[in-house]
DNA sequence: GTCTATAGATAGATAGAC
DNA sequence: GTCTATCTATCTATAGAC
């Protein structure tokens, strides 16, 4: 094949033993080359990563790999869902842990802590997604778009409900703060540094410049 | 060639009437090809992108390209440099517009403008950089980083003299705050759309939550 | 389930005509 | 300064042995 914008592959193989479009993530040999691969598309991108290197670094040759894979594009697809599903699963099972009665403020600020915490420490998966999507052909985009989607509506309903409390300033345009919030967080994959600080540390930074912002109005 | 962590092109040729690691901007193939070329390394990435698109989009061979360039390396490492000299550009430029005496957080808020507009109208060179910069092969994040690091300096010296001021709060990181600034103003690449609001605004709002947050204390 | 071997397509780059 | 033609390397993916 080569280019990737070329038409995508259409064929649906049926091999023994294997259920497609799950993510099997029991079996091993599979899971492994959804780790190594998702560095390597996280560390060189998604069209400069070959199936022989994610072939090395899974510890096999590049055709075995596709025992596993229909082709390399079914694998960023599932990393992609896979990226997008550890973050919004996170942000989750932390807000359900709060209980009803909880202030809003600090239902955004526990959606800030699952956001950074999926970010930082769930492998590559999410980190892939984040520096790839933007540059992959629209067909891949949009089977990802579906539960990418669902993580912004997320978001979207819990930033309303916290302006309608009066807990967000009431001149901010929803949508444009989400971006923001969601953008500033992404960006850190870019240069946080797990051994100069702790993620609960840079969260605490964050939420602070979030709803204090950084100036004084004369105070200190 | 290939794959894109081979070793280095070596060679230097010396070809008539070209002048080697300058930007011959006044030359009109050669400034199309860089225009069409960031063009396509931002929307499908560095490696994805083939010289015969490039070829395509500037109207000619794939071949006639290398008239101008000696290597797909040396046009985006050129594409890298022009995308941060236009944004520090446009930063100094304003900054220096302002005279002696405003205050410092009024410095901090102009330069986050133009960062903004710089990153936003200046073609595809920035964003091209944006996008590609972290995935690229070592060698060619080398050979930008001198241009790149005088800009972070810029920042950090802007920003400590704010903080010493009074004008930014004392209990702040001045590396997270830029890394922060940056990264969310670097992030509107992937969203910002000039038909549904201007870069004045966006701006006006960025510059608004920066400093005074998005919570309301109880006051709203 | 992994291997070896290879098919077929396409990449970056070069040579020489014009 | 651009074209055509092409070299060589490498890519994704497949086939069949084990």
């Amino acid at each position: 094949m080569g280019a990737m914008d070329k038409k995508v592959n259409e064929k649906s193989k049926t091999r023994p033993g294997r259920v497609r479009r799950t993510s099997n993530l029991e079996n091993e040999s599979r899971r492994k080359i959804l780790d190594v691969a998702s560095k390597l598309f996280r560390d060189k991108g998604y069209a400069a990563t070959t199936l022989r290197q994610i072939g090395d670094a899974a510890g096999m040759q590049a055709g075995s790999v596709y025992y596993h894979f229909d082709s390399k594009e079914d694998m960023i697809s599932e990393i992609l869902d896979l990226g997008i599903t550890y973050v919004h699963d996170e942000v989750k099972r932390r807000i359900e842990e709060m209980g009803k009665d909880a202030s809003m403020r600090s239902y955004v600020e526990t959606a800030v802590e699952g956001h950074l915490y999926g970010l930082l420490s769930h492998g590559d998966f999410v980190s892939a997604n984040i520096r790839n999507y933007g540059q992959l052909p629209l067909e891949l985009r949009e089977r990802n778009r579906p539960i990418r989607q669902a993580y912004v509506t997320c978001w979207d309903k819990l930033l309303k409900r916290a302006q309608d409390a009066g807990d967000i300033r009431s001149d901010m345009d929803i949508k444009v703060l989400r971006l923001f919030i969601i953008g500033s967080l992404n960006w850190t994959v870019e240069w946080h540094d797990a051994e100069k600080g702790t993620i609960d540390d840079l969260a605490s930074q964050i939420k602070m410049v979030l709803f204090e912002g950084v100036g004084t109005n004369g105070k200190k």
